[in-house]
DNA sequence: CGACGGGACGC
DNA sequence: CGACGGGACGC
């Protein structure tokens, strides 16, 4: 079905970017001899030997088109240097410059090696190269971050050793990668215009990867020291590298409702020991401060520790057990998809107007299963719904909250400008059950139709976007 | 009826 | 130094 019947056009010699090559040879170097040589790297599509038009003699320069870019690039780095015929000179092999671009500069290594990928925005610079090695030796990652935050842009850049090997991570790296050739970085810097960055307070909870991942991985602050990972109790303890004042941890503790207390821990000589106690009058505030709060930055570069600490409260009898567990886990799924959450906390200067845990953001008389867990971000999508809203789309955050209960949630996109809307899915069954159970329904006093997608419209194979 | 986006690096 | 031809159309 992806099977489509080369379409001659204009430039179809440079597609896919990067599969043509620019050889330089001794004049006496025919295409018999070059393909010879240049078989073994792939298939050929195309060899020309550029000639006098009059004397149809060789100029010592040739073109050869592969059908991969991967294919040529090996090609190149294997002949670059080689002598292929019985007194002739070294060939030279370069990577042809695009014919649309009309310069004759040498495409360098420079540019050919290191691509540019769209990632999920839990990934660290170790995952990355986790996820790339396997096309070759990679020379280093760097993920693109908010240098006030450290917040991952969700992009990367992944440098190679070699042009083939960038070439081939391009070709066959999962494709919401969307791995691309890098362009070369420009002295010019005015790409940057972040100003107001640091200010923003959009990132996280706007974000679907960012609060599936960092839940997800949240985790391993939640349970890190896993001693207090069992008990639940309305008693939080904050620690900090930084030493923090009374004023700021009550401010930042007192966003969530029900604070009852807060004071810093002070060691036998009266100095701030950099702890403080924080209790709630009731367990779900307590709930979500630690699950908010555990792991944000504050102030920006500090992370703070929020733990339970035990209250003495009873805690022994199985009812007293349950209630517990249920309040967590409503607070829990609050939590994960709250709107509500640190970038409250990141407009710093005015602790005003909290947006605390207003609970219904999703009203319906359809049954809902619970919440569960997004897909990663870059999981293959094996199906998609097509939404059509009545009067008008439903928010973004709204639609992951119920479209995600179904399990395998990868991404809900809205079209702009419409009433309509794709759900993807990275099982087909899940799809299938949210279809069943939301079409037709009302969310929000908003009516849905639920159906499959049919399938994007496939234009022609024009994927590369290497500028 | 109601249909398909998105991306850039402190020297 | 070393950069751009030839072929050719269906429901």
């Amino acid at each position: 079905m992806e099977e489509y019947t080369f379409r001659p056009s204009t430039d179809s010699l440079d597609d896919p970017p990067n599969s043509r090559l620019f050889l330089v040879t001794s004049k006496s170097v025919s295409e018999e001899v070059i393909r010879e040589h240049f078989s073994p790297f792939g298939e050929i599509q195309d060899i020309w030997v550029v000639k006098d038009k009059q004397t149809k003699e060789s100029k010592g320069v040739s073109f050869v088109k592969f059908a991969k870019s991967s294919q040529a690039c090996r090609a190149m780095e294997e002949m670059h240097g080689k002598c292929v015929a019985e007194g002739t000179k070294p060939i030279k092999v370069f990577i042809a410059q695009s014919r649309a671009s009309g310069s004759h500069r040498d495409v360098e290594d420079e540019e050919l090696t290191r691509i540019f990928v769209m990632i999920p925005k839990s990934f660290t610079e170790e995952d990355l190269k986790e996820t790339f090695k396997g096309y070759g030796d990679i020379e280093y990652c760097i993920i693109i971050k908010n240098k006030t935050t450290g917040e991952s842009k969700g992009l990367g850049y992944v440098r190679f050793h070699k042009p083939s090997q960038a070439a081939t991570a391009i070709e066959n790296c999962d494709k919401t990668f969307r791995a691309i050739l890098a362009e070369p970085r420009t002295k010019n810097s005015s790409a940057d215009n972040d100003y107001f960055g640091s200010m923003r307070s959009d990132h996280m909870a706007s974000d679907p990867a960012m609060s599936a991942y960092s839940f997800a991985d949240g985790g391993s602050y939640a349970m890190g020291d896993g001693r207090c990972s069992d008990i639940i109790t309305r008693c939080l303890m904050v620690a900090s590298r930084a030493s923090l004042t009374q004023e700021q941890v009550y401010a930042l503790f007192d966003l969530i409702p029900g604070m009852e207390y807060c004071e810093m821990q002070r060691d036998p000589y009266g100095f701030n020991k950099g702890q403080a106690m924080v209790r709630y009058n009731n367990l779900g505030s307590a709930v979500y401060a630690k699950e908010k709060l555990n792991g944000f930055e504050f102030p920006p570069g500090n992370r703070l520790v929020v733990s339970y600490v035990d209250d003495g409260e009873d805690r022994s009898s199985p009812v007293g057990k349950m209630a517990m567990q249920l309040v967590a886990a409503q607070m829990m799924s609050m939590v994960w998809n709250g709107p509500a959450g640190p970038q409250l906390m990141k407009t710093s200067a005015g602790y005003s107007a909290p947006s605390v845990p207003q609970l219904p953001r999703v009203q319906t008389d359809v049954p809902l299963p619970p919440l569960r867990k997004l897909a990663p971000a870059d999981s293959r999508v094996k199906e998609r719904l097509f939404v059509v809203f009545n009067p008008a789309p439903l928010p973004v955050d709204v639609l992951e909250d119920v479209f995600c209960r179904f399990g395998s949630l990868v991404e809900v996109y809205l079209v702009p400008g419409r009433n309509v809307g794709y759900i993807k899915y990275g099982e087909r069954k899940n799809a299938n059950d949210a279809m069943a159970a939301l079409h037709g329904k009302v969310v929000n006093g908003v009516k849905l139709k639920v159906m499959l997608a049919d399938p994007p419209k496939e234009e022609s194979h024009k994927r590369q976007r290497t500028y």
